[in-house]
DNA sequence: GGTACAGTTCGATGACCAGCGAAGCATGAA
DNA sequence: TTCATGCTTCGCTGGTCATCGAACTGTACC
């Protein structure tokens, strides 16, 4: 039997489920009515855009009250996702304007759940300078020296020393680009960010925000 | 703007056109009607659906004579269809039996322009064990010794230095669950298994047969 | 020239499916 | 209990699109 692309790209070829999906690449969970409102149809449909996403694994669910949350499923659904997001800024447009009109979107957003933007590369881009990363192209992987500097701040090694997801992983910006980190360390970063309260979330979108002392610090902390 | 998805998806998404992508997976160029008996439809019909996927930017067309040979756009194209093609296996046959059922394809086929299949992890298993290559995960680069090594080869490092695709990539394989090679190097190795006639290739299929004798050499020169 | 074959255009048909209104179920709050 | 809210089920409608038959253009080969 081949393996059925068919129905997965069907899945994600719908205009309302391409928006729920793209929105759950923020990597938050978001309710049902939620979902409904960022494609802009009624909680009817949305139910069965949903039901379908689930039943075709593209998507898990959490019951909690009478809310419904919804997640992507796991990392590889994600990935095939940006790349099909990149591909398709690629193709739509070529040469005008690159990536999301939003300026707060273009400075810093959240891709799954790592940081992307212009921060996110200038990061990605830093690090490299710095030795800290190798990049070979697509394939980029973290040096000697980049492992002392995360240990020392803070970053866990050996507790991903046996997960199957790479520690670092280059990931294609579809505003910049060019790459921004990905990966166990890509993610790390993001969630310190949150928990030493350099980034705010916002809301209703992937975008992030910088506080100006935020800012400060961590580009102080990366050497930018 | 946002990047449309959706348009890629729903390009992707229908059965005859899907059918048509992979069939072009296997990196040759194949002529209208070849697809349009691949995907076991009407010249016609092929005929709409060839000129979306032109349309749409995922095939590139070359006309020759009176017969039209289509490809696959770029790698990123193929990456995608790769993604997806791993995804969808892992969704649709969880653990039941995985990938191709015709073991000629199960054994070795091309995966766009590399090799793939049980001998293809092989291959990417032996030049990690003799440490030509290093696995980090996902990522994987050539190490200082497989430099040398394959430039023994006959592969021109040089030639390759300035090109934006990387040297060597892993890529995960929808049959066997693990990496095989891909990159530069991947599409170098396969070129020179025809070259030096190892390899044949089966007209209708992305299987590829190996000689008994060059399975041998095949065998010995990369020291599996 | 004539014949065969590759690919195309057009129009008609039919199936699928997203969308919503209306009504229903379930949970939590007052 | 009553009300509000989140989500679901059902049935209908309309639009989109894959499919093919028939007829057409263009290329190749004799």
């Amino acid at each position: 039997m081949q393996p059925d692309i068919a129905t997965l790209g069907s899945l994600i070829g719908d205009d309302s489920r391409a928006h729920m999906l793209t929105a759950l690449m923020g990597g938050k969970a978001l309710t049902a009515t939620e979902l409904a409102l960022e494609a802009d149809i009624t909680a009817q449909t949305a139910t069965r855009h949903l039901t379908q996403l689930v039943t075709g694994k593209l998507l898990t669910v959490r019951k909690q009250g009478r809310h419904k949350y919804f997640q992507l499923a796991n990392h590889q659904v994600a990935d095939v996702l940006e790349s099909l997001l990149t591909l398709s800024t690629q193709l739509t447009i070529p040469h005008i304007k690159t990536g999301p009109s939003d300026p707060a979107l273009r400075f810093a957003r959240v891709c799954y759940d790592h940081l992307a933007g212009e921060i996110g590369v200038q990061l990605y881009n830093g690090l490299v300078t710095q030795g800290l990363l190798l990049d070979q192209g697509d394939v980029t992987h973290l040096t000697d020296k980049g492992r002392r500097f995360f240990s020392k701040q803070g970053f866990d090694m050996d507790a991903y020393a046996g997960s199957k997801r790479p520690l670092c992983k280059s990931c294609l910006d579809w505003s910049e680009r060019t790459n921004h980190l990905a990966g166990s360390i890509g993610k790390w970063i993001l969630q310190d960010l949150f928990e030493q309260k350099m980034v705010t979330r916002r809301l209703d979108s992937r975008a992030v925000t910088f506080s100006d002392r935020g800012l400060m610090r961590f580009k102080a902390r990366y050497g930018l």
